[in-house]
DNA sequence: TATTGTTATACTCTATAACTATA
DNA sequence: TATAGTTATAGAGTATAACAATA
C-alpha cells in the first residue's frame, strides 16, 4: 500500500534509458536519411559488409551482422530485387550463395555512406568532436569486455 | 557485378552498430540480474516511475517511459499478480486507476535498484568512472538535443 | 551426416481500433 | 464529446523447424 520506496531515481537518468533512447533517436534519424536511397538501417549494415572485398556468402553477412540466416533471406530478395545485390551459387561449393553489389549496389552504397556521415555528424554535433570521439572508444572497450 | 566499393568501413566500427549492441548487451545483463526478483528491465522502469512519492495513473505511468497505453495494461496486469502494485480507482476521477507499490513491491523495487546499480557497476567497470560519467553526460545531451 | 539456402510457421513486441465507464 | 482503461486484432521483426540441394 506503501507509496515510500528509499532512493527513487529519475527513471530518464538511468544507463539503460539513455542507452535505448539514444539507439532509438539515432536509428531514426538514418532511417530518414537513407529513405531517399531505397534502404533503410539494416540493409546498409548489409551493404557495409558487402562492400569489402571478399567475395561472402548470405551465411557470411548474416553471421557478421549477428542475425539469422533466414532473416538474412528476406532481407537479400528486397536487396535483390530492388538491383542492388547479386546471388549466384559460389561454383566451388555450390550450397553457397556468393552474394555481390551490383553497379547501381555500389553507388547505392557510396550515396548512403554519405547519407550516413552527414546524418552521424549531424547527431554529434551537440557534443563537439573530443566527447564524439570518447563516446566511440568507450562503446567500443563496453562490447569488448 | 564489381564488389568494388570506394571506402568500406568496418561494419563493427559504426556508430550505429555500437549504440545498438551496448544496448543489447546491457539490457540482456540487466535482465539476467532482474530476473530472479520475477521480473524484467521493462518492469524495473515501470517501477522507478511508481517509486516516486506521487500518485501516478496508469497512463502518467505509460507516456512518463514512453509507451503505448494498452501496452501499460499488460504490463501492470503481470506485476498486479505478482503481488508488485495494486489498481483502484482515483475517488477524484473513477475513468482513472492510481497505481501503487504494495509493501511487497517496494521490497522488489529495492532489492531490483540494488541488483541494477551492481549491473551498471560491472558493465561500467571496464571503461573506468571518468568514463562512465563522460558516457552519461554525452548521452544525456544527445537526447536534449 | 553436415551445411546452405529456403519456406512455413510461431512467437514477441508493440500499436491501432473499437468498446465501456466515466467525466 | 472527450478521456482512461480494456480488449481484440494486426503488423513488424525475428527465431525455430522442416525440407531440398549439395558436400
Amino acid at each position: 500500500m506503501s507509496t515510500e520506496a528509499s532512493d527513487a531515481a529519475d527513471p530518464h537518468d538511468v544507463l539503460g534509458y539513455l542507452l535505448k533512447h539514444a539507439t532509438l533517436k539515432f536509428t531514426a534519424l538514418t532511417d530518414a536519411a537513407l529513405e531517399p536511397l531505397g534502404i533503410d538501417s539494416k540493409d546498409f549494415g548489409a551493404l557495409r559488409v558487402l562492400a569489402r572485398h571478399e567475395p561472402t556468402s548470405q551465411l557470411q553477412v548474416a553471421q557478421t551482422l549477428g542475425i539469422d540466416r533466414t532473416t538474412m533471406v528476406a532481407l537479400l530478395d528486397v536487396l535483390e530485387r530492388e538491383g542492388i545485390v547479386t546471388r549466384r551459387p559460389d561454383p566451388a561449393d555450390r550450397r553457397r550463395n556468393v552474394v555481390e553489389l551490383t553497379d547501381h549496389g555500389v553507388r547505392t552504397y557510396d550515396a548512403a555512406q554519405t547519407a550516413y556521415e552527414e546524418t552521424e555528424s549531424a547527431f554529434l554535433a551537440a557534443v563537439g568532436p573530443d566527447a564524439a570521439g570518447q563516446l566511440r572508444r568507450t562503446l567500443r572497450t563496453l562490447l569488448e569486455a
